[in-house]
DNA sequence: GTTTCTTGCGTGAGCGTTCCCAGTATTATG
DNA sequence: CATAATACTGGGAACGCTCACGCAAGAAAC
């Protein structure tokens, strides 16, 4: 009878086969396998052939038993923030994090946070050594996770600028408040003069930045109606945004939004109020999503390197793991404002 | 310095310690903290109290190299499909996924596989038990990689199903052919006689059960004009298409496509020649992703219940784990028709 | 009152690695 | 030629856990 988990792995070989194999002993095959250079380069071939004959692999479990090590690290996304962020940003980023990290020998553990208890498994995780490191992604400014297991002196990185900032916590992050400055200039520059913006969530760092940004844009320019709307970076909040801007000023002629969501609905309630988008108003978005490509007119966007966003985090992540106790800066990307026809 | 010259103290209590303050042996800890009947309740407690008052987390290596067990499931991505399929659906089946996930102690593995390289990693992976099961999403129907993993005997849960049947193996999909089907009766009852479809990949199943379902839904009627034109699920694609149905019938007055992406692109180019969508022609997505939201008018899109997918894989690996060598039926997951503007 | 269960608990034997130290050849050095 | 340094290699001792046994009591049976 196969108890439930000694189905497999009957046959599998272990480094005192492949020593056998070879004819030598365990502690060679060990020092072969983890390229150790002191290795006759007879022996070094005898093994690897017996490894090869064998189809050795070294056990995990085994190895991180002694070395403590796990080679793992844990990718924990903040799941009622993630519907918030565009979905494009969440597959970008697992995307450049899983290629960078393939570069290496490491794995990706997954882990959508909700609640509380949630959060203590992270630390358990982490603090237990059963993962070597941690990603966070799209939590609130404030959260106080990422302090805590840099407290513990657990390798950590984060995605997003957290909001205090009395750990330092390496992040990465777009330039958020070049992106929404640029795009703000944009519509000054092309002659807009009542420009509000849609602001996203005031608790987290993008939200405050790209609302800075704006700011920012518009801080010594005269003659230029400013309006202030909140959202929560959804598409519903930016229609109801929208709709106090045009109630504050139904003359807006220009409007940044901090996502692409929010600017969709904008859209859609300009399209209602009678307003033509670009003509009347301008919309700039914000992440560039599919969305951005299919309002009518399609929306111009400020990009942020999603991808990129995820090798850096990786990065990040390695370089902790490899020089343990290293402080290292943030990194900040740059985003690009791509145009189309909605500004 | 401890006793014995141990030097290695990492500060994470082990089962003897937890022992040794509990007053009892190694084997009792163990007893309880994996839930064994056979201990008294006296010394049930005191185990316990003695585990919150270290802290006491098992150590995951340890077990695992002797239960050989992982507790670690893989999520496998192909990389390249990722694209094709809508961005939600990934967010979405992952995060059905975890959710199921954590109510077991099963961890999640995430791995992107490009190459053929990568599929190889998830063969050894797979296969030396450094996971317990896989969960592979968006392949193409013909990929050799779930029949490997199913002949080597491993738990595996496959998103879509898979092209050659030759070898049973579980997956989960949408009902791409009822949804197909109830999608162009939705047109042929609205009064369309001239109805196209923008068929999806074909070797895909998805791509294949989605023509299938168009056809089905025309089979009978009788006065209904069918053109058939190829995609591949992206915008591009979708343009492309949709420009080829136009060349050869332009009194068009329908069209289902079979991604949200090409339905998109459709209405783009429908738009360029004139076509007023729906008034001219009427146009149908299948997704019912964000794109559909926002595209002008709102587009009619058949949804597939991404989240639940992602629950019903993590079930049918689950089963699997828990009764090693069960055959599993598919999942046939239904589809909704969400009505928009567009059709 | 002996036998036989039953229940609860302790113990030894690994699981497959790495690490370290002690060997044994081999070569360089005086 | 002796000796020291060097280059490889072998094997014991963990790492922290589970599992199969086995043993001690008390309960149940005769």
């Amino acid at each position: 009878m196969t108890s439930l988990g000694r189905v497999r792995t009957t046959g599998r070989p272990t480094l005192e086969q492949v020593a056998a194999e070879a004819g030598v002993s365990r502690g060679t095959v060990s020092r072969v396998v983890n390229g150790s250079l002191e290795v006759s380069t007879t022996t070094l071939r005898a093994v690897q052939d017996a490894i090869d004959k064998l189809g050795y692999v070294p056990n995990h479990a085994a190895r991180s038993l002694v070395t403590r090590r796990t080679d793992t690290v844990l990718l924990v996304v903040s799941e009622s923030e993630a519907r918030v962020f565009d979905e494009p940003f969440f597959a970008g980023v697992v995307r450049g994090l899983g290629q960078e990290l393939a570069k290496t020998n490491l794995q990706l553990n997954l882990m959508m946070a909700s609640g509380a208890r949630q959060r203590d498994r992270v630390e358990q995780l982490v603090g237990n050594g059963h993962v070597d490191g941690a990603v966070l992604i799209s939590l609130h400014g404030d959260d106080p996770l990422p302090r805590k297991l840099v407290e513990v002196g657990a390798p950590v990185a984060l995605n997003g600028r957290p909001l205090s900032s009395d750990v330092a916590v390496p992040f990465v992050d777009a330039d958020n408040l070049a992106g929404a400055k640029s795009a703000t200039e944009y519509l000054y520059r092309s002659g807009r003069r009542r420009i509000a913006t849609l602001a996203g969530p005031q608790d987290m760092a993008a939200g405050i930045d790209r609302l800075a940004g704006y700011r920012s844009a518009l801080k010594s320019r005269r003659g230029v109606t400013r309006v202030v709307a909140q959202g929560d970076f959804g598409q519903a909040s930016g229609e109801q945004a929208m709709r106090d801007v045009l109630e504050r000023d139904s003359a807006v002629d220009a409007v940044f939004a901090a996502s692409d969501l929010m600017a969709a609905g904008a859209m859609r309630v300009l399209r209602e109020a009678g307003k033509r988008v670009p003509e009347d108003v301008a919309v700039v978005g914000f992440d560039d999503s599919d969305v951005a490509r299919n309002t009518e007119p399609a929306m111009t966007s400020v990009a942020q390197p999603v991808q990129r966003m995820g090798t850096e985090l990786a990065k990040l992540l390695i370089t902790q793991l490899e020089e343990p106790g290293r402080s290292l800066d943030p990194v900040i990307l740059p985003t690009e404002l791509v145009c189309r026809g909605s500004a």
